[in-house]
DNA sequence: TTGAAATTATATCAGTTCGATATATACTCG
DNA sequence: CGAGTATATATCGAACTGATATAATTTCAA
């Protein structure tokens, strides 16, 4: 599944011009998918050639260009077709722990206020995530919600119960040999 | 940070080639960061002609060539740099969550599908990140092996706890207009 | 009221990375 | 004896990110 294939996905959602479906990716997927205008207006095109979705465009006088699209029927059976395959294998990149990985190499205050921060970021998040799951309609949103909560929540667990592993070594200067 | 970084931290824990470079990666930031031969290569002749590695050449007869990295001096200080910046934003992909996201298309018997089998997934990852932790030696090491476990583990929980949700609007046929 | 910041809107581009493929040899195990 | 796995390097097209460009409008606080 690429972007492509998600755009298409939102689509079926209703019409939408392409800032719109970028809202949409940070709104409803952004725990989950990323995109951005870089690869959402070259898939639009492509999408277009291909006939899986049609587009309509408003010149407005006021602002540039409004192109509204939508999902053709052919556009609908490829989705369904996308989403019927098993997923492939989750991505994810994390410079945090792979910061934490060579903390031998960082002084204790450093470490300290590496996980200060993602404490405190993560909890942010939770913030903005249980305003999100009373607004939110269907049960489906609030799914991945309420999984993203429990998500943000063991690891700020996780993080305050053993956090003084990495600290203790630090401040022993038990360094390894470098 | 970049893969070339990366390559980087993996050498102050030692000479290696290529091919054990790419081991590193998924046996000890498996759970972090995906590297692939394509990125590792290219990474490894920009940091040579950048003076940040050095690379001795072996001729083997049953094998090919090995070549073997070191770091320079001028590379672990620019790696120490890399890793006193504040780490970027963690990137995460998910296609099992995509799909879900528009489980309001699948039939039901595909989303239980689906949920069993990244149960499935998710205990067999615990089952042998269980077993790594019993013989890494380092306490970091561990502690983002712990990480992993606290992770997978809470991923279970949830979905045992809430699929209901999922799945009871399927068989219901509470289905959104198409 | 004015000026800065945020929002609406599309588009491109260089650089990074993935996943597949190519090429070879050797070892292991049923 | 053959299949599969491990060692070993390398390239390439396609996908994707993050930055940048352009331009008008709305919002909100000083």
């Amino acid at each position: 599944m690429d972007i492509r294939t998600l755009c298409l996905g939102i689509l079926t959602m209703g019409d939408a011009s392409g800032y719109e479906i970028k809202k949409t990716f940070e709104d409803r997927l952004g725990l989950i998918f990323h995109a951005s205008f870089g690869s959402i207006y070259p898939a639009l095109n492509k999408l277009t050639d291909e006939g899986l979705v049609s587009c309509r465009e408003f010149s407005q006088e006021k602002r540039p260009d409004k192109k509204i699209y939508s999902i053709t029927a052919n556009g609908r059976y490829q989705f369904f077709d996308a989403i019927m395959k098993k997923p492939a294998a989750d991505r994810f990149r994390s410079e945090f722990l792979a910061t934490l990985m060579f903390s031998h190499l960082l002084p204790a205050s450093v470490i300290s206020e590496l996980i200060d921060d993602r404490i405190k970021d993560r909890a942010q998040k939770i913030e903005s995530l249980y305003d999100d799951c009373q607004t939110k309609m269907t049960d489906r949103d609030r799914f991945l919600c309420n999984f993203g909560l429990k998500m943000y929540q063991a690891e700020i667990d996780y993080l305050q119960e053993n956090r003084h592993l990495l600290e203790a070594d630090a401040l022993m200067g038990n360094r390894a040999a470098e």
